[in-house]
RNA sequence: UCCUCAGUAGCUCAAUGGCAGAGCAUUCGGCUGUUAACCGAAGGGUUGUAGGUUCGAGUCCUACCUGAGGAGCCA
């Protein structure tokens, strides 16, 4: 052991060792390097003071004129915003500095600088949505922005643990699909060697045939809509976690939805606190996020909407049998600390796809989880028509192309049992979990109505 | 698809129908503890496009383009 570290220490002897920002305070008083760029420069006389950042967070460095070669001095004074650069300095404890470390700069490889006449577009001053959104290959350096796709990151990671423990099985279903899968929304066409193909707008009816194969299973992928919607929650191109369960119920489902996404939010708040706290989260709304959720059957959910009408707090009367619109979601959650299970709509607005209840077929069992804060749906969920025959009949009623449907048919015909899923929005989730006011923060490059470049 | 709002320097925004402005960014100068540093100076403009009204249009009118917010639809 001691022959191999005295190796390594031989092989980087000229070198001091490579750390991260994120983890400079294990080498305080060390000499140590950094891969980075410079976030930005302020100096002060003879003092430089350049704030590197390496992807894992920011730090200050100090470089007083007499402390370093001329040379030194003159390359970090000559830097400009996004310069590349690989630094050497000491690492130091400093009351004043925000991350609790400085680093006393020794040296500085320029790897690539920025030209001045050709400045880093994105400057630490406000910038407009349109601009940002035309730089988004180069908005994404930002902290804000990097903290964001940081917990992104953790709630899929989390999504998937969950499921992962809990005995459901990764299936990945075709993005390249012959037909609608519910038969409303509109579809991005693709030519498929003459052929007319679409891009999946979920996931779903493949997981059906793979739930009935493997038991509990899920997919995670991306999913399109050609929907001209133009708000805050919708993009074209979003990503939905799908768990698909054999033998559940939509109690079963319940119980799962609201598990699952109590875990998720318990995840970023203990391993993504820096991030929420980089982007300004107040945490305190997230953490009642436990289980139970308030269940609302529908009918509840429409009563409820009434007198708040009547009261004046709503503005738009709600008319009995419609789906809830989007001020609609917002007034129900805000009457609840955690995400709301609304149960049982009417079997009319929903899709094709819903077993009715047994106690009154007027009602689909289906649930929508309402997240707070005005966020709005992040999940839908139902059980699944077993029957043969109702299903035949929906298809039929639905208009649906029934040879499209065969297979899914089959589905019921060969061992058919009760089963349940539902999907998570994932961009719609970690808007909520962030506080963001808008999705096209919440993925790296943001598919919009107005927008496909970069 | 509908409703509302916006478009002026690289960016964020001012400018009563009467000389095109500021802050930031860039360049130059100053400052040994700055925290979107500060102080001084310089360069930087086909006011989204086309037409119209007017002695005169960034400003008023018409059409179009682009974007934003909302509705519907949804996750």
């Amino acid at each position: 052991m001691a022959d191999e570290s005295a190796e390594i220490v031989t092989a980087t002897a000229t070198e001091a060792p490579l750390s991260t920002i994120a983890h400079i305070g294990e080498h305080e008083g060390q000499t140590v390097t950094l891969h980075g760029w410079l976030y930005n420069l302020r100096e002060s006389g003879k003092l430089l003071f350049p704030i590197f950042r390496d992807g894992s967070g920011t730090i200050q460095g100090i470089v007083p004129k007499a402390a370093v070669t001329a040379e030194t001095f003159e390359t970090v004074k000559g830097l400009t915003q996004e310069s590349s650069v690989v630094v050497t300095g000491k690492v130091r404890a400093d009351k004043r500095a925000p991350g609790g470390y400085e680093l006393d700069v020794e040296h500085v490889e320029v790897v690539q600088r920025v030209p001045e006449d050709d400045p880093f577009p994105i400057s630490l001053k406000e910038h407009g949505t349109d601009f940002l959104m035309e730089h988004r290959h180069l908005w994404v350096r930002t902290p804000r922005q990097a903290a964001i796709l940081r917990i992104r990151a953790e709630i899929i990671k989390a999504a998937r643990d969950y499921l992962d423990d809990n005995g459901f099985v990764l299936t990945d279903p075709p993005i390249l699909t012959p037909a609608a899968c519910e038969g409303t929304s509109t579809l991005f066409p693709v030519d498929y060697f003459g052929d007319q193909a679409y891009l999946t707008q979920s996931g779903q009816l493949y997981i059906e045939s793979t739930a009935l194969a493997l038991g509990k299973v899920y997919s995670f992928g991306p999913t399109f809509r050609a929907e001209k919607s133009k708000t805050r929650r919708h993009l074209t191109e979003f990503w939905m976690v799908e768990p698909e369960w054999a033998f559940a119920t939509l109690d079963d489902l319940m119980g799962l939805a609201e598990n699952f996404i109590s875990y998720i939010v318990g995840q970023v708040l203990t391993k993504r606190a820096a991030e929420l706290k980089t982007i300004n989260r107040d945490t305190t709304k997230l953490g009642a996020v436990r289980p139970p959720f308030p269940r609302l059957r529908y009918d509840e959910a429409v009563k409820m909407l009434n007198d708040a009408h009547a009261k004046g707090e709503l503005e738009q009367a709600f008319e009995y049998g419609n789906d809830f619109g989007s001020p609609d979601e917002t007034y129900i959650s805000s009457q609840f600390d955690r995400p709301v299970m609304v149960h049982r709509y009417p079997a009319a607005v929903k899709a094709f796809y819903m077993e009715p209840d047994p106690v009154d077929p007027k009602y689909a069992l289906c649930v929508d989880v309402l997240a707070p804060e005005g966020y709005g749906e992040v999940i839908g969920g139902s059980q699944r028509i077993h029957s043969y025959e109702l299903l035949k009949k929906r298809i039929e009623e639905h208009q649906l192309p029934i040879d499209a449907f065969k297979w899914y048919l089959d589905l019921r015909r060969y061992g058919s049992v009760p089963h349940s899923g539902f999907g998570m929005g994932i961009e719609r989730a970690v808007a909520w979990i962030c506080g963001l006011d808008h999705v096209r923060e919440t993925i790296p490059f943001a598919r919009t109505l107005n927008r496909i470049y970069p």
